[in-house]
This record gives C-alpha cells, structure tokens and sequence, in this order.
DNA sequence: TGAACATATGAACATATATTCATATATCGA
DNA sequence: TCGATATATGAATATATGTTCATATGTTCA
C-alpha cells in the first residue's frame, strides 16, 4: 500500500528525489541487510563477540554458550556463509575466528552507542 | 538444551574462560542487539540510508519507499526509541534525521563490508 | 470551535527464522 | 575397516515481528 494518509502537497519532491539519487542498490541493501541481520540475533552476535576476543572450536562455543551444538553449528554456517567468520580444519576439531576487521569494528562502533544510550 | 554431542574433553576450557572474562554484560549484549537489530529489516535500513543524505518527513519517506504512512511512522518510532534517528516538530510536520554519527559509522563499515564480499 | 491534514499507535494477522530432533558426514586411532 | 568423536544439515515447530487496519492525537487555519 502507498501513501494512505500523506497527500501529494505534503510530499518534498526535492529532498525524496535526493534521496533516490543517492540510494545504494537493491543487491548492495541487500549484503547491508544481511550483515546487520547477521549480527542481530543473540546466539551469532555473542558467538561473533566470543570469537573476537579468541578463536574457538565448535564446542567451546556450545559450553561458553550454554547451547546445542546444533544451533551453534547452524549459526556458525549462517556467519561463514557471509564471510563474517573464517574457519579451519585441525583433525576433527573445526576452529573458527573472525571473518575480517570490518566486522571487529562493526562491534567497537555499535559498542560505543550501545554505552552512551 | 546443553552440549548434547560434545564431550569435556573437546571443549578447550582455557579459551571458554577466556572468552567468559571478556564477555560484555547482559545489559550491553541487550543493547548491542537491539541496534544491529534496528538496523536489519529493509524498510528500517532504508530509512536509516535515506536520512544519512538528508532530512526528510514521514510522508517523504513513505514516497520514497514505497510504503503506507503508518508502517513508516511506526519503524520510526522503534528508530527513535533508541536514538538511531532525531525529531523536530515544525507545525504538522515532523521531520526525521539521524541521530548520531555512530550511525553513519555503521553504515559506512557495513558498505565496505557489502561491497567486497 | 470545527474542519483538514500530518503523525502516532493498539490489535491482529501473516511471515520469517532460531531451535530442536534426528541423522548424515568427516576424521582419527586401533 | 570399524568404532568413537566432532561437526554439519534437513525438516518441523515455536516464537518474534513487520504490515495492515482502524482510529486516536496533535497542529493549523478559517
């Protein structure tokens, strides 16, 4: 549905064409909604945390977490499948760490605001 | 659930200490999550990118976006809620922008991360 | 004060997704 | 190769939440 309520003179024309001009595209908001997606949900946001400070096999994440090794798992999927975590094969144990700085600072901005609120 | 497939001897309990000793506090995790959270539903993002270029009113965000007032208006009160956008009141018209530069922050980082991936 | 317009909001529904359960795959050691 | 362990994954369910609909609130102007 459209504008129900908001009249035509109402409108900006200059200040929406602005903002059209300077949208990013559909498949860069898509990646953008994904990362913050990604770091929105408590069980990846703590694992993406936890793997900042160290790098961490599987189970290290279900103990710290106090949850399945089946979530994690599927969690961990999720985050490799974008990039925001690396991992590597040591004999059955699988480490991961993070994916690359930008996530780290991902973290350190949304920390800041997350104090001053 | 707890660690249903792993066993003790997996979990390397030095790295879970670790990881527990850095841990940021409920509070903050709240927070955290709720401002990745925010900024990962489309509609929200799009708002979010569109004020990073100018100052706009709900009836231009609904132009823009393509969408009813009152799913505008109520995303912007969630953005608002928690400081990601600010208010100004100029007669019948409320203008949004956003609300610190953290914000802006975020979405820079997130666009570099978007764009090489 | 009353009409018109811009914005806000409560409730309900529809959709997305995190977790669980069951099981598959992969690696190591005997 | 077989058993044990670590990890991965498909399907189902339960929960969270975005949008809609209806309506309320707030502001201006006559």
């Amino acid at each position: 549905m459209q504008n129900d309520t908001c009249f035509e003179q109402s409108v900006h024309q200059d200040r929406v064409e602005k903002a059209l001009l300077e949208a990013v595209t559909p498949d860069q908001m898509d990646r953008l909604v994904r990362i913050f997606k990604l770091l929105s949900e408590p069980t990846r946001l703590k694992i993406v945390l936890a793997l900042n400070s160290v790098e961490m096999c599987v189970c290290d994440l279900a103990a710290y977490l106090g949850a399945s090794q089946s979530s994690v798992s599927h969690q961990l999927c999720n985050l490799h499948n974008f990039g925001l975590v690396c991992r590597r094969r040591e004999g059955q144990t699988v480490y991961y760490s993070l994916g690359d700085e930008h996530v780290s600072q991902l973290l350190a901005i949304g920390m800041a605001h997350a104090q001053e609120v």
